[in-house]
DNA sequence: TTTTAAATGTGATGTAGGTCACGTAAGTTC
DNA sequence: GAACTTACGTGACCTACATCACATTTAAAA
């Protein structure tokens, strides 16, 4: 499938839009090709896009001042993903956006996104939507994170998406989980 | 200052609606009061409203098998607060609201946003902006969650809501930085 | 004012998960 | 195919925080 038809059939979920409409907000977005391990963001780098994930695996994440890693995203085909705190604030990005796997993308610059949000009421409907869904999600794992222990969520994990054991190594879901990776091996070997 | 003031000055911040579309915005508001205590959401209810707080404090928790609970937001004049999961969704609702002082809220329906969020471009806008910087803060909360440790994330607290320490009793603020109260009191007493 | 309930402090003890250390296996690169 | 890097497993030990138990202080209710 093309990008144009996996982007249109992701949008297609939440509004209704002409042929024409759909035509002028895609021409707004560029398509790149990335290489596994590639950065796309980096923490200090001055942002002003997002990303939609066509194919491949990405993964947000933050590193603190001891180095170690906290994943707050695995960007899986249809996702978005970028440093929304940065992009919207206009600030330096203090999360990173890298390639689990080869990956395309489809990137949309901030300014374009609010210009065709003012443009096309249809269109800020649908990033209400896209963003309601992320919080409600986001406010889950927060949940989650104070009740459950590392065991639980790790299962959680792989209910929602089973597909992340076996393209993603194991020290990254354990990044995910708020684990050490000496622990999420432990949790599954028994 | 009257309930329309408070409303129209925080819209104010993020839009620019006329007097007539502002009155028309705010016609499908209803002011209630709550006394100390009072539950305004309940798990298990059937629910259709948000609120928008104009006076007093009120907590949004999960209440686990255990009878643990969890809080995800003290909600402070000009917050907004529901369980957004099934007010999106139209689900039972999960989560709790209560008031921990006496409030005055405004109560807008999931129907009347939708609608006037559709009628008015201007009001889809500020709903879009609302819960992109309620996402952003979920994320913030999350990577605190991973990264620090009970202290800090209790430091970091009372750096952004100093008010809290005195409205709020200590063992909501454990609830809150998901920890036990027990620890919490050892923490500001070191 | 008395009674009752809610909020808080503090010791003793248990445990999930972190850290360090060192091993093997499996991909990558030359 | 050798050299190197990255991923993964597992034991020994440590630490932050939970839980339980009980005392005390404060606030609400009668």
């Amino acid at each position: 499938m093309q990008a144009k038809e996996i982007l249109q059939a992701h949008i297609a979920k939440t509004i209704s839009l002409t042929d024409e409409q759909f035509d002028y907000l895609f021409s707004h977005f560029k398509q790149r090709s990335f290489k596994k391990g590639q950065v796309i963001i980096a923490a200090g780098d001055k942002i002003d896009h997002e990303y939609f994930v066509l194919d491949g695996c990405l993964k947000s994440f933050y590193i603190n001042d001891d180095l170690k890693m906290f994943i707050l995203q695995f960007a899986m085909p249809t996702w978005w993903a970028s440093d929304y705190n940065a992009l919207y604030s206009q600030t330096k990005a203090t999360i990173n956006l890298d390639c689990i796997t080869d990956a395309e993308v489809l990137c949309l610059s901030n300014d374009d996104r609010e210009k065709l949000c003012n443009e096309i009421h249809q269109v800020e409907h649908f990033f209400r939507w896209r963003t309601n869904r992320g919080y409600v999600a986001s406010q889950k794992r927060l949940l989650s994170f104070m009740n459950n222990d590392a065991k639980h969520r790790y299962e959680e994990l792989l209910a929602l998406y089973p597909a992340l054991y076996n393209i993603v190594p194991k020290h990254l879901i354990a990044a995910y989980l708020g684990v050490s990776r000496e622990t999420l091996s432990r949790l599954y070997h028994s």
